[in-house]
DNA sequence: TAATTATTTTTGTGATCACATTTTCAAAAT
DNA sequence: ATTTTGAAAATGTGATCACAAAAATAATTA
């Protein structure tokens, strides 16, 4: 045991363990590096990051309020496994909560943020053009982060990440599988629809970027790629 | 400091600190019974439910991974202040976000669920009528859980209850200042939708009980209230 | 050989301690 | 009287330890 997959983050001084905790095994769910089912040990991974199991316990527990992990009756934890009901549950939640957080953010959105997020779409098409695929998941993400927090009131974004979360480690079975992600893009819509602030317009546009992208999976390939990653 | 309000909880053995201290406060805040603002110590809250600093920092951690707590800059750990913004922020995703767990839930409803939904209103019924409100607040939690569960594949409700956790201390206050909470009640609207498996008239039910309830505040009424409570 | 039991190891949990930071409160200075 | 400075207390944090439960392994039995 204690050989965990994960890579070194950098971190800035100030932060604590646990965050530290957080942040590293956040971003190793979210990329799918850590294979559903497998049990994860406190004293494994505060071995693997050189700490204490005090702070991993506490990180453990918020990624398990996160909904990114699960603890079993025998108080293991372990990375939730997927299921074709479960992701098409998360789909559709991922859709809904996105459309709203969308449409709560157009009145506040400036033109300097338009033009950030112009920035970020052209930044993922380079890394998609690379075929560099993490790269352009976590541009994907920063474009719907961007978008949502011009919402200064900020409650549906936690809830978003949390999808994400839920939904990493299919991905991660997926980038394994399939040679190429097919990306959709339907961010220049997006934008087109925040310069003239026309919610429903965005609304749309989001909806369509999640239901062809993540959301274009059908059913039959969705259990045939569990079943190729054995779960 | 010291002089925590907990109301002592019933634990089942077998059930670990942390998430008793979890459990504890939980249903503190979801009542409304810690004070915004006010801010939380470790060791205060230890002492309090006489355990150590180390299973209720993990309590702590969860909390504010649940919306439940804020976590600032000095590390102090409150219950968020309520603003105006923030309450509409929270009402309109509740709506959005309860909309569609009921949409989720229909296919899999049962007549026998049906029934319990039924029951679970008729005590709410009597709850108001004896003006009870604090069971009467419980009531309705459990009617909209009862029907959301419904849904064997629960990804929504953790996050259904964060949003209500995140109310829960602007409950506490209206509860308070006024004398006698105004009951909306749309769930017999809800039942009669549910027994023809409606969804679109499930939804509407659950939108006109949220809105016409706690969504029925008048801002000028909410920064009243605030301003009445010091927030 | 397969199943059962016993032993050993691993693991989660929570209390305690030491340390650094922050807060609080009193004394001194302006 | 207000601000500034200093000491004391309180607080968050993380490492360590002891204990109980669980899992893995070895030994025994059928």
């Amino acid at each position: 045991m204690g050989n965990l997959a994960l890579e070194p983050l950098d971190r800035p001084d100030g932060m604590t363990t646990h965050e530290y905790a957080h942040r590293r095994l956040r971003q190793a769910i979210m990329v799918g590096s850590i294979r559903p089912g497998e049990s994860l040990t406190i004293r494994g991974i505060a071995e693997a990051m050189e700490s204490s199991p005090t702070p991993v316990r506490e990180a453990l527990r918020r990624l398990s309020s996160e909904g990114a992990l699960r603890v079993l009756d025998n108080r293991r934890i372990m990375v939730p496994r997927m299921t074709a009901d479960r992701f098409s549950e998360l789909v559709s939640l991922r859709s809904v909560l996105e459309q709203h957080a969308a449409r709560r953010a157009v009145p506040h959105i400036t033109e300097r943020r338009i033009d950030r997020l112009e920035e970020i779409d052209k930044a993922q098409d380079e890394a998609i053009a690379r075929k560099d695929n993490a790269n352009a998941l976590l541009l994907n993400q920063e474009f719907h982060r961007t978008l949502y927090t011009a919402n200064p009131e900020q409650v549906i974004l936690p809830m978003v990440e949390s999808v994400w979360l839920q939904l990493g480690p299919f991905l991660g079975i997926a980038m394994e599988h399939v040679a190429q992600l097919y990306f959709v893009d339907r961010h220049q819509e997006a934008i087109e629809a925040l310069r003239k602030r026309d919610e429903d317009a965005v609304a749309a546009a989001i909806k369509a970027d999640i239901s062809e992208g993540i959301g274009g999976f059908e059913r039959a390939a969705i259990e045939n790629l569990l079943r190729l990653a054995g779960q």
